[in-house]
DNA sequence: GTCTATAAGTTGATAGAC
DNA sequence: GTCTATCAACTTATAGAC
């Protein structure tokens, strides 16, 4: 009844904020295709199935994203801005040990709290990123040159020890999303599940093994 | 026609070693098989498509390998035997800087001549291991676990620093890997492809990365 | 052993009633 | 805006001629 008198209305003189209903149910959406597209991958998911998951019929589902791709398409955009947040971390007059340690803390609580959002990015670079390419080659490569500049200071100013900046990068990302992307290895060698007790001991390891491998961990601290 | 008496000669008395045609047809067929899953993942990959990269007709993929999940399994047995091959450097009385080195060594040029292997197994895993689960929760968890000790033993004699040993082979295969798996993020950031040279300096970035993070290169040799 | 032809089912997408 | 019913295309797998 509501929803009838709402859609009288809004083709009238909508008095509700307009696009509201649109909103949640991508919301909805999304949501939903973000764990099903983790699960079985781009081509291994199914209309039905997204469907299914976000609680509404196949044809909603068209209606709001057009086609599948666009649906994908949708949840990495959602997904690449979480990624290129944390990396604001390191700034030139920041202090090295402080910063990596900031955005590998960063990293592993998105890897934590956000692991089929991982999953969803991991399995779209695998199959070499046919939707997102050119971001990758725009926008995330200026910003990560950029960020890779302020290291290069760093160590010029002998604060830190010499590791290639892109290369500090590629590993930083590897070390933290294996055990979102790779979780089905990492739990079949460990014999547990990931909880936050195996996931707080991930990140203690990450941010020691880095730190050392930067020079920023005295040798008294490395027994810790 | 040599064919023909072939076929007529093996239906009598096989002279020819048995299995010799059947092995060579299966080598290609996984051959091609590697390529095509490690680009599409095995739900993208379809039968026609196997067999097109194959060179032969659908019909006959499926007389040797039954169905197409037989046939990803078969692929994923080859490359599981690659994977658990060089941490055989990892041994009691092997100088652990050595041992660390030449194990990196071995998972670099196995990512830079196989990719596509590593592709295929960082897809399988990145679903959940459906088909090699068993596997890894059975021999690849007790091989690694066995190795970890032998870590173990370095770091209690003081020959290296106390880094977690299961939590240094996550680092240690998704550093590597990651040159494989997210090629299209790291072509992206790098801004050229990742020929002979850049993958060398990839190597030599995860070595001294990984010693260092152990407590293995010593101050001098840090700025190499 | 090899391949053409086809069966049986599933897929992404849409038309059209409500 | 929502959903049922349906489409054409494509999927894996197999039967049966050669």
């Amino acid at each position: 009844m509501a929803a009838r008198r709402r859609a009288v209305v809004r083709s009238a003189a909508p008095d509700v904020k307009p696009g509201r209903i649109r909103q949640a149910q991508e919301s909805t959406i999304l949501e939903a295709a973000e764990k099903v597209f983790a699960r079985a991958g781009f081509a291994g998911a199914s209309m039905s199935e997204l469907a299914l998951a976000a609680g509404l019929p196949k044809s909603t589902l068209h209606y709001y994203f057009g086609t599948k791709e666009a649906l994908h398409r949708a949840v990495l955009a959602n997904i690449l801005e979480l990624w290129l947040e944390g990396i604001e971390a390191i700034q030139p007059d920041a202090e090295p040990r402080e910063a990596l340690t900031r955005y590998i803390h960063h990293k592993m609580r998105l890897t934590a709290e956000r692991p089929d959002a991982s999953r969803v990015f991991a399995n779209e670079l695998l199959h070499g990123a046919p939707q997102i390419g050119d971001i990758l080659r725009g926008e995330m490569r200026s910003l990560v040159r950029r960020k890779a500049r302020v290291i290069e200071g760093w160590i010029r100013a002998g604060r830190m020890a010499p590791v290639d900046p892109l290369h500090l990068f590629f590993s930083l990302w590897a070390m933290t999303q294996t055990y979102a992307d790779f979780e089905a290895q990492i739990t079949a060698v460990l014999g547990t599940q990931l909880g936050p007790r195996a996931m707080h001991r991930a990140g203690s390891h990450v941010e020691s093994f880095v730190l050392r491998a930067c020079g920023l961990l005295e040798q008294a601290e490395r027994g810790q």
